[in-house]
DNA sequence: GTATACTTGACTATTTTAGTCAGGTTTATA
DNA sequence: TATAAACCTGACTAAAATAGTCAAGTATAC
């Protein structure tokens, strides 16, 4: 089980610019530069944020992103499902009554499964922007 | 993020074999039959298995594999361990004091990553095999 | 001796990931 | 108004990981 890039890297970018962000727009050139992600890739992870509105677009020269809510109230949650970061750990469909292949009941491991994804679904949805920000200015990084 | 097959499976033949495990070995064929999966596959996860100490194996007509412990003493992580599923959330080495691409420092978001997978470890640690066999006692799957 | 079942290693199709690339449009500012 | 900065969009692709398959054994109960 891993996190993918996708995801990370839109924390990532967030968080810089949570980080940045007070008048002006920041750009996704300055973010790449500062974080080491692709601009390109950035681009398809700020469409994607921006539809979900998690983030404001700003045209033109000086433009750039701005968040659209409060740091505080943009939870990983919200920033996963904006990119499409799935936590999946069942392989059956959860709504049906079907189990893993098709079969006619769940599979002796499927609440365990349930369990782990809410566990971890748990840990997202308690973490917000603000945290990551705070915790970045209290070490200093 | 999400599980593998390989930790999948490797999780729900042994519930299978912590099932059934009273005096006689289980077979693979029996567990591929039940629980829907590839018997060459089966066979990749349970060396694996054995050479973790996990389970041990009877050759010959009647032969199978074995829990080589209490169930309750065979943890998720034990599994997850010994089939190499992985939890990787940093993409830097922890161990090392560089970050995410060989940057000097540790990025905005790896205290965070590595928040996170301390927690899904905790769940896998605090999981064991007999655990699972209760559960599904209970409801009668 | 033969069928059952473990053992091992190599091989491969498919899918996913992590981007790149090309071609736009919008707008501040000189 | 020209120009450059920056957003916007969709298509494409190389590489890696996954989820197996396949082939050729060896051990042992009966
Ligand atoms: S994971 Fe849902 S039935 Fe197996
Ligand atoms: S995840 Fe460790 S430095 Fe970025």
């Amino acid at each position: 089980m891993k996190l993918t890039s996708k995801g990370r890297y839109a924390v990532m970018a967030l968080a810089d610019l949570a980080r940045f962000d007070n008048v002006n727009p920041v750009s996704l050139r300055d973010i790449s530069l500062r974080q080491g992600i692709s601009l390109d890739y950035l681009e398809q992870i700020f469409s994607k944020l921006r539809k979900k509105e998690i983030v404001q677009s700003v045209r033109g020269t000086q433009g750039g992103y701005v968040l659209n809510k409060k740091a505080k109230e943009i939870k990983l949650t919200n920033i996963f499902d904006a990119v499409d970061e799935k936590v999946k750990t069942v392989q059956c469909k959860k709504e049906s009554k079907k189990g893993c292949h098709g079969k006619s009941t769940k599979c002796l491991t499927h609440n365990l499964w349930d369990e782990l994804e809410n566990h971890i679904k748990n840990f997202f949805e308690k973490k917000n922007l603000e945290d990551l920000v705070k915790d970045n200015i209290e070490r200093r990084i």
